[in-house]
DNA sequence: CAGAAATGGTTGAGCGCGCAATCATTTCAC
DNA sequence: GTGAAATGATTGCGCGCTCAACCATTTCTG
């Protein structure tokens, strides 16, 4: 097999990447830190309050958040300490339980979004002309698309 | 605060990042899974391939993997098993210990690197345009150099 | 309708990482 | 030169996650 190694450029977008993701989570996670939740609070946070009914089913969030059944089993055991979400049994499907966000939650998410948008603004988006928030939409929406026709 | 609220086209980017970047990484790592590393390793031994004589000091190491000093040293516990490097310390200076790649190592590197190099093309690269991968890169050296100037 | 397969969720074990504490060594300040 | 501060590395602990195994419930198949 002839490797087609990178070019400068192309690694240079490579590297950048992998190397910068990392730092800006940790830094939006950082000045989520106020508000006694990590990135993953705030993320499960966002997807039951956009949900009809403010609620899901686990195994649903769970794809949404890019973790494991299990591990959304334990990610709500946080929640549900902190009263943020409820825990709901489906009555139509005794297999299935329900995430729903709670008025303490919804109240959490309020006060943090703010501050949170501002630390999205501070950290990406304010730093990218319009064609490169355009450009970074499109390029990881083919990434997206490619990874889920697998 | 008045919160400036994100525009329909930098939510986009936003989201798009946030939920397909983890799944790119786990992509490429289910891709290195066959030569027994995962995404932390082969950047490990990239970064001591690279140095000067194949070593870095642990501390530099850690920088340049994005980990804290302890977390260096569990992963180094891991690949010293693997025989895919050794650990010297200095005779310069009594503190330091040195991450050298062994002679394993690299062959273990030379044998992976064609495969991943296929991979993050598969992954990322060669879904993009010339344009994309530039500005690509452009956004996240932005957005690097902002972090590092905090 | 009965048994098999699929689906939804939880649990135990293990892993990688960060934090705080700790120890060793070197450098700085006076 | 001696004590204090800084630097480099490791360890114990806790947390969040995955994997594999498991149980409960529903759906499919004959």
């Amino acid at each position: 097999m002839a490797t087609r190694w990178l070019t400068t450029q192309e690694m240079a977008a490579w590297r950048a990447f992998i190397l910068t993701a990392g730092d800006v989570i940790r830094a939006i996670e950082r000045d989520l830190q106020p508000f006694d939740l990590d990135f993953g609070d705030y993320q499960l946070l966002v997807m039951l309050s956009e949900a009809p009914d403010q609620r899901l089913r686990m195994c649903d969030l769970a794809d949404s958040l890019r973790v494991t059944r299990s591990g959304l089993t334990r990610r709500m055991d946080g929640v549900l300490k902190k009263k943020l979400v409820t825990r709901t049994q489906s009555t139509e499907d005794g297999r299935v339980a329900f995430a729903q966000i709670s008025t303490k939650g919804m109240e959490v998410l309020k006060t943090a979004a703010p501050h949170h948008l501002e630390s999205v603004r501070a950290h990406v988006i304010d730093l990218l002309s319009p064609a490169e928030i355009k450009s970074f939409a499109t390029a990881f929406s083919k990434i997206a698309d490619k990874l889920s026709e697998e």
